[in-house]
Formats: C-alpha cells, structure tokens, sequence
DNA sequence: TAATGGCTCCATCAGTTGATGGAACAATAC
DNA sequence: GTATTGTTCCATCAACTGATGGAGCCATTA
C-alpha cells in the first residue's frame, strides 16, 4: 500500500515528483515563509494551479519535503553504517564524517530544512510528528554511547545532536562560512572535514 | 557623532528603542520573511506607521537588529574575555562555555539570528557587510589557536565556527530538542553545558 | 465514435503584506 | 498666541500570496 509520497519518490520523472523536487530545492533555500508556491511552480515550469492539483496546500507540500529529506537521511545513515561496522571507533568516524559530508554538500537542500526545523517557527502549526528521535538513537548505538539501561542516555543523544548539528551548519553555512574564508567549493569541504574530525574525534576516543 | 541605531540603543525606553527591542524578539522567533511589520507593532502596541516613521523600510530595520545583537554579542565576549585570561586553557574553555551560554540562554534571540542569517536566504538582498571575521579571530588569538604567519589560519576560524556554531544551535534548537529529550530549562541547559565542555575540550587540550 | 477521467492552464478571488499620505494632537520655539 | 516641529493613528494602496473554479486538451476505454 503506497502513500502518495511513496508514489512520488519512487517515480521522480512523474509530475508529482518533480514538484516535489522543486519543493525541496526553493524551501531549502528560503525557507517555509521565504518560499512561496509560485516560486516552486515556475522552477518546474508549471502553472501554480497544476501544483495545488498535485499537493493540495502548502503546509502539505511542505510536510511531505520534510518526510522525504528525513527518509533520505535516514537511508544514507544505514548505508554509512554497513561500511563502518565492525571497524575500530576512530576509524568509523572518520569513514562516517567522510561520507555523511560528501553526500550533504550534494544535498544542501537536506541540512537547510533540518536546521530551519530545528530552529525556526512556523506562523502556522506543523502536525507531522517528529522523527528525529530514532534517528539519534540509532547513531548513538552505532557509537557504543552509554546506555541508561535499555534506553540511549540523554547525555549520548545531546552527543549525537551535536555532531550532527556541526555537520549540518558547515554545509548549511557554506554560502556565508566559504565566502568569509575565501576558499572555494573543494578546499571548503577539505577543510570542513579536517575540522569536524578535529573537534569531534578526540572526546570520543579518549582514554 | 551618535549614528541612529547608536541612539535608539542607549535609549531602550524611546519609541525606537522600543521598536527595536520588539523587532529583535520577532524576527529572532520567526526569522525576516516569517516576521512581519504588523507582528511587530502590534507586539509595541503602536500602529503600524509609527514603526515605519522611525525605522524606515523592513529591511533597515532588521539589520539594524543584525548590527544590534552583533554589539551585544562583541561586548558579551570582551566580558568573558576578561574573566578568563590568564587562566589555563582547559578552565578558560570551561568558564566561557559556562558564560557564554547562561548569556545566550537568556538572550536567544541573538542565537536565532545569527544561524538565520548564516543558513537562511532573504529574498531582497541584504546591504550590511559582514562583521563576524572580526569576532572570529579574536576567539581563536584568545585560544592561541595557531596563526597562518600575522592572520588567523583558516583551520583555527573554522575551529571557533565549530564551537560557536555548536553553542548556538543549543539555544536556537531548545524548544526542539528540549521536548524531544523531555528535559526542563534548567536540566537543559546544565546537560547543555556539559556536553559542550565533553565535545570541545578534548580537542583543545589534547597532548 | 463517443465518453470518461486525468492533467494543465487561464482567470480570478480574498486575505495579507509592505508602505504611504494626511488628519489630529502635543510639545516646543518664537 | 502663533508658528513650527515631532509623533501618532486612521485610511488606504498596490503588489503579492495562497487557493479555487472552470474551460480545454489528451489519452484511454467502451
């Protein structure tokens, strides 16, 4: 049993998907409010009307970005883990730090609508739930981080929040981080990766 | 020579002051395009063209809020500056956090705008040149952070990015990762702090 | 062929948003 | 007392935004 949304990912070439595309590549770039449907109807060449015809309103259009980007997410995290495994801990993060920044400077779109979610507020109420939770957990096994008996401790989440956090702002911040510093594009993420491994390595592989 | 924005600072009880208070928390909540002039009045409890006769167009007034939490931030950091020096590096690191956050945590606002304007696009182009290269270096000397012969070396401002970045998106993504971990302000902010201090320390103080 | 259903665009709407002119009023200067 | 200046609100504007109805088109199907 597809959902709608299945349907449009599964066929990216369709209508539906491709305004979904659109979608994720002018709200990741001005956000909810910044965004207006017009603005994603004319990247894809349509008529505003077609787009209501697809996704009903906005706020639906927009939910639907952020179950999409969540799945990608979530997709690559699993794929990252299936090289690592069974690694030592330095070197899985590196491998991880590696090949999550490789594939978000590919995405941008993906670390601006996380970061807007987390720290932005929407004139109008979002109802989708949040999945951000599992997510979390899930990297925080992954790092052997303490456990609170069965659960992920709150201390190893806050950890995971902050080294994806880290990771998200140095993409997100390109446009404004890679201008201050004049480098460009290939030295930007260089560096981006020097430096995450830098900051995040030494507090987990401490003795 | 007081410019205007000068004036309206040291006289928070005038109507531009006041304006200007209001804007800050505003478009601190809901970022420039989320935010509107109405929003704003109505949180002055003046009409709406009373905010145009004092700050002219939306966008002069959004960054003189930009200009505003820049020098209430440059300010904050000469403070801890000026506790801190002299002290080891490992309790220099520690009292800043501490600092630095208490600071932002009563002032998120400061936090929202910086990351809006580091991740976010605005549809009209903004004017103000960019003053946070400035701030960034004086971190780094302050952490004798290696130099690239008299400049600060890019790999020690990305490192300060890193950390500023991470203080910030703990403020910004309170109301976000607060209720995701179910944590009270209080027990927040102290987990807050205590992860800061586990991801950063290490990196600095390592052999 | 005729009819159906899916898709697209044109025209349009109501509400919102940034912005302004002008009347009213108060304080100040002359 | 009168003129001037500064400040505030009401009324209003044009542009924009989210959203919809309906006509036309095209492929599929009966």
């Amino acid at each position: 049993m597809a959902t709608p949304l299945e349907k449009a990912r599964r066929a990216p070439e369709s209508m539906k998907g491709k305004i979904l595309t659109a979608a994720r590549r002018v709200f990741g770039e001005y956000s909810f409010h910044g965004a207006t449907t017009r603005m994603i109807a004319k990247e894809v060449g349509i008529d505003i009307s077609t787009l209501y015809y697809h996704w009903g309103e906005k706020l639906d259009l927009y939910e639907a970005v952020i179950v999409d980007i969540n799945e990608d997410l979530r997709n690559k995290l699993i794929d990252v883990e299936n090289v690592i495994r069974g690694k030592p801990l330095k070197e899985r993060m590196e491998i991880a730090i590696n090949m999550t920044i490789d594939y978000l400077f590919e995405n941008p779109e993906i670390s601006n609508l996380v970061l807007f979610r987390y720290f932005g507020k929407t004139r109008q109420e979002s109802r989708s739930d949040i999945q951000v939770p599992e997510f979390v957990s899930g990297i925080a096994k992954s790092m052997n981080l303490p456990m609170d008996g069965k659960k992920v401790s709150v201390q190893a989440r806050m950890q995971v929040l902050a080294i994806m956090n880290a990771m998200h702002n140095f993409i997100s911040g390109k446009r404004f981080f890679g201008s201050m510093l004049d480098l460009e594009r290939k030295e930007y993420i260089a560096e981006v990766k020097k430096t995450l491994k830098f900051i995040l390595i030494p507090a987990f592989t401490a003795a």
